[in-house]
DNA sequence: TAACATTTAATGTATGTACATATATTTTAA
DNA sequence: TTAAAATATATGTACATACATTAAATGTTA
């Protein structure tokens, strides 16, 4: 649907505007579908990422800052958001010994588990495969990445 | 610069999910921006958008639930948004006399003024003009719009 | 018209988030 | 070698947000 549509405004400043407006909506259009897959699973879209990058780094672990640097939201307080997910015994935590100041995270057996179930459900991505083309999602990819410098 | 740099992230499982973080990972660094402007004018982008979505219909006012409809990220609880902006004596409410659940919000003349002194600092939509051409800007538009279906 | 349903906005509560600051450890450099 | 700087993580605080619930006004229908 366009965007002048869902926000109920008939015209934008300029194309340029419209483009900064429509990626806000459509990321919140995103994001709460993902979140909405994640409630009956007891995680947060910012804990499923943590969670993702775990997984890709799995069975090695990897430290708080080095999340950090992966996560789609490079928020300042990922130590919390490791307790968390420690809380549920979905990652495990150990003070590394080569660099005392660093912690670090490593994936349970629990926390792939939780993945693999979240997994069949996640249809978020599924969801796009319906409106556009691999081709169209390959313009926007790089054209994104363009925009960003 | 390249999404997969962005996060440290070397491939992703199709073009749809890489898609689906491209946008995410968009909408946070234009966020981001965005907020370390207003800061210094003491309003959250949300507030931001609330305050242009009410000068737009100066100078007639609109319900809660009509700002709600035209906000870029459609919150349950648009009333205390409103009511912070009130504080600040940028807008103004008063219960519908027609309707009297109803409540009408109006852009104050010291919001306006707030809306102008931020416009001259606003430029994270000029910093796209820099990087891709409005022809481009135009096509994500377009595919944004068809990819929400 | 009385009873029930719907709409509009506000609020309670728990949790999430940003930002500044603190603490511990390691690195650098005088 | 010791003081200062840098790094990694944690925490205090104020504010934001999601979700469910409440309250008041209006609409609907038997």
């Amino acid at each position: 649907m366009k965007i002048e549509k869902e926000i109920k405004q008939d015209k934008f400043h300029s194309e340029y505007q419209k483009l900064a407006i429509n990626i806000l909506f459509t990321s919140n259009w995103l994001n709460s579908t993902t979140t909405k897959t994640l409630k009956p699973f007891g995680i947060s879209s910012q804990q499923y990422n943590v969670l993702r990058i775990l997984k890709g780094q799995s069975p090695n672990s990897i430290s708080v800052n080095n999340i950090m640097e992966r996560m789609i939201d490079k928020m300042s307080n990922t130590s919390r958001l490791v307790e968390k997910l420690r809380q549920k015994e979905l990652i495990e935590r150990v003070i590394c010994e080569k660099d005392r100041r660093q912690v670090d995270v490593k994936i349970t057996k629990k926390g792939i588990e939780l993945l693999e179930k979240v997994k069949t459900e996640m249809n978020s991505f599924n969801l796009l495969t319906e409106t556009i083309s691999e081709k169209e999602a390959k313009i926007i990819n790089k054209l994104l990445d363009k925009m960003r410098g």
